[in-house]
DNA sequence: AGCACGCCGACT
DNA sequence: GTCGGCGTGCTC
């Protein structure tokens, strides 16, 4: 009846491809960027608006029912970036909206109210009589008095205020004077109050002229038309941290937000602490994954109305709602635990570089050991490239060694020599780390008799035995069970283990050096909350212990009293099928070896091998890391591979095998047929995924390459829409992952 | 994601 | 007979 025109295009908190079309109702305003309702089937959901438009190819629309913000949530320069982003990584979006804002807001919760007081100042002459002999009330009206009147308190600022006197309980006195309206009250959108802040300021460090020339070049790469990203290539303990500290100090000073995004591990608060001391006029705040969704909404929200200065957080913080931002640090940029390797498949680092540019911000990228993608945009001229080589001070590099262990007899995968040296070093007061990516207590459960080994029944895998709650668990699945003294198989009652694990290692160190505290640091052991940190303070003490660890010790800590690191059962990864194994060992031998060393003493690595003469290693030691990478650069230009190419894995599951491979293979020869589909598009498969099952799922992937980045975009748009049209049967699940990090 | 619908097994 | 389990499809 009425002519379309208020149409609005809105993205729904659900898992659909595209905006749809609403009407919006005369009655009601709404602005871009503000969450609205409507219904939407048979039920309602909360949706953004994206765009409004006055003609919609749909003929009747639905009008949306209610408007949810007065404000836009997201600002449009935001919603631009997860517009581009849903479309770069070709997820849903509404999903890559949703996302991106704390959990209670997706569910259309208002955002959070807080409650302020204030001196009624119009009741000033009848407070005396009001008050009568209500003792306490008057000493908190007095409070009230005495504080500065046009200002309204916050429960944070009663209390501190309050510490030292002996109101309590104020909170009922409070509601009395309410009643006697000798104080106002309001409720307010609740901000994010600041911790107690340590007053105690940095001690000036001095830079080194290395650090001092970095910040130079820096200000000048600043003051250029377009700003080009920096890829800081820093030696690990060269002072990164106090690079970024400087270079951010006068954007803080000219009324600009400053984002830093870290990898997903404990070392968060270490950096948060760094900043806080040295800036102790700004607000700092941390956003990471164990926050409760209240926490984050708070702090979304400060961000959002410029409580907070500095945000501190894992990948997701790239969608911090600043309003201001005004430069990035992207630390360890070639961390993989920056790209989600779930649902929406963004790379952290790399929307952080969209970001930037679209707003024509500067962004550093800090690593010892940069990512060959980083480092080929230096030698493509879309990044500067600045170095710091040298350790401050009289901190110099480790030495590492490496040992051949072919033919040596090992205590659980440790040499004599290793032991003697880890001896050595706690003799000589200092700590010790055993560097192990596998956890557990023993990789295979096995049977000497009849050659039985334990298997996960739900993936093609081993089961890790675990000797602490004498389990076999599956670390793909979860999947655990019991284990019996005898064979399952034979009942043969000599089961034993092959390989090792951290568990392991840990208990045979713990025999070997009774007297020493042996602290091991993997999921299993920081699972609990508060126990990584725990663990932490016992390294931090200073004292002799040993460390025993996976990956997560391999980033960031600084332990100055670590001066021996062993690096144990590299070998595998020397010859893993995956094209980016090399490139992760290399970058982990480094990061690793970089623990040691960083106080007074000197740091020594030791690196146990089987394979002494592998050129990744005796180039890694003898050349650095840049030359490996260049090295192994040089092999990707050869076959094409990123950054030289592009690649897109689509992976599908199912429950039944034939069903998952062959709605694979259609969606395969359709795209080889497909009018998009160009001769330097690659498609390879479907090929069973490198773990056949898991989880009791079939998997499939295809891989589409292509050194062409814009035709592999537009075939891989026109294989999403054909994946969502075909016919789903065998519990079939597909996803798209774009850049992908790793084939499993 | 939620919600409806439809197709198969086991229950008063 | 139908209750309800899950698997599949649709949402302006």
């Amino acid at each position: 009846m009425t002519p379309a025109k208020n149409i609005l295009r809105i993205a729904i908190s659900r898992p659909l491809y595209s905006l749809l079309d609403y009407q919006c109702p005369d009655e009601l305003t709404v602005q871009i960027g503000c969450r609205v309702q409507v219904p939407l089937a048979g039920g309602f959901s909360v949706g953004i608006v994206v765009k409004k438009a006055t003609k919609s190819e749909f003929k009747k629309l639905r009008n949306i029912l209610k408007v949810l913000d007065k404000e836009p949530l997201i600002e449009e320069n935001s919603l631009q970036l997860l517009y581009w982003a849903s479309r770069y990584y070709h997820h849903p979006i509404g999903d890559v909206i949703f996302n991106a804002i704390p959990a209670p807001l997706r569910k259309g919760k208002t955002l959070p109210l807080m409650k302020v007081w204030q001196l009624n100042t119009k009741l000033l002459e009848q407070a005396d009589s009001l008050l009568g002999r209500a003792h306490k009330q008057r000493q908190l009206w007095l409070f009230f008095e005495k504080s500065n009147k046009n200002e309204w308190l916050s429960e944070l600022q009663i209390n501190q205020g309050l510490e030292q006197s002996s109101v309590i309980n104020w909170k009922n006195l409070l509601r009395e004077l309410i009643k006697k309206q000798l104080i106002l009250v309001k409720e307010i959108p609740a901000t994010f109050t600041a911790l107690p802040r340590t007053s105690t300021p940095d001690k000036e460090i001095t830079l080194t002229d290395e650090q001092q020339d970095v910040l130079k070049q820096l200000t000048l790469i600043y003051q250029a038309k377009k700003i080009k990203p920096i890829l800081l290539h820093g030696i690990t303990g060269s002072g990164k941290t106090e690079i970024y500290l400087r270079t951010i100090a006068p954007v803080l000073k000219s009324g600009k937000q400053a984002l830093i995004l870290v990898p997903e591990i404990g070392l968060t608060p270490q950096l948060f602490k760094r900043f806080q001391q040295y800036f102790p006029q700004y607000c700092v705040a941390m956003l990471h994954s164990a926050l409760s969704d209240s926490e984050r909404t708070l702090i979304w929200q400060a961000v959002k109305d410029f409580t907070i200065d500095i945000v501190i957080g894992t990948r997701s913080a790239v969608f911090s709602p600043m309003k201001k931002l005004g430069i990035i640090i992207v630390d360890e940029e070639h961390d993989g635990s920056l790209k989600q390797q779930t649902g929406f498949r963004y790379h952290g680092r790399d929307l952080a570089v969209k970001r930037a540019y679209d707003l024509n911000i500067p962004i550093i990228l800090g690593s010892a050991t940069p990512a060959l993608e980083s480092l080929q945009n230096v030698e493509r001229d879309r990044y500067h490239y600045l170095r710091l080589n040298s350790r401050p001070g009289s901190r110099t590099r480790p030495v590492v060694l490496v040992q051949d262990i072919r033919g040596l007899v090992l205590e659980a995968g440790i040499s004599s020599l290793l032991l003697k040296e880890i001896q050595q070093h706690l003799e000589a007061d200092n700590q010790v780390m055993l560097f192990l990516n596998r956890r557990g207590f023993a990789p295979v459960l096995y049977c000497p008799s009849c050659g039985w080994h334990a298997i996960c029944q739900s993936c093609d895998t081993n089961m890790t035995y675990h000797a602490g709650i004498s389990k076999i668990i599956c670390h793909h699945c979860a999947r655990e069970k019991k284990v019996s003294l005898s064979c399952p198989d034979c009942h043969h009652k000599g089961i034993t283990t092959v390989g090792q694990g951290t568990e392991r290692i840990e208990h045979v160190l713990q025999t070997h050096f009774p007297e020493f505290p042996v602290v091991r640091i993997d999921r299993d052991t920081t699972r609990r909350k508060g126990a990584l940190d725990s663990k932490l303070a016992i390294v931090q003490q200073g004292k002799p212990v040993i460390l025993v660890g996976t990956q997560m010790l391999t980033k960031g800590h600084d332990f100055p009293k670590l001066t021996l690191v062993g690096i144990l059962d590299i070998d595998q990864a020397l010859f893993s099928m995956d094209y980016r194994a090399q490139e992760q060992l290399a970058q982990q031998i480094v990061q690793v070896s970089g623990r040691a060393g960083r106080g007074e003493s000197k740091g020594r690595v030791l690196l146990q091998t089987s394979q002494p003469e592998h050129p990744l290693l005796t180039n890694l030691l003898n050349k650095g890391y840049l030359n490996i990478a260049k090295q192994l650069l040089s092999e990707r230009k050869r076959w094409n591979y990123p950054p030289f190419g592009f690649q897109v894995l689509i992976r599908v599951t199912a429950t039944d095998k034939i069903k998952g491979f062959v709605f694979l293979q259609k969606l395969s020869q359709d795209l080889s047929l497909s009018d998009l589909q160009q001769p330097d598009v690659t498609l390879l498969g479907p090929v069973p995924s490198p773990m056949a099952k898991k989880a009791d799922r079939y998997r499939f992937q295809l891989l589409m390459s292509s050194a062409n980045r814009a035709a592999l975009h537009y075939l891989l748009t026109d294989a999403v829409v054909r994946l969502q049209a075909y016919k789903k049967s065998g519990n079939i699940r597909w996803s798209v992952d774009v850049d992908p990090l790793n084939m499993l």
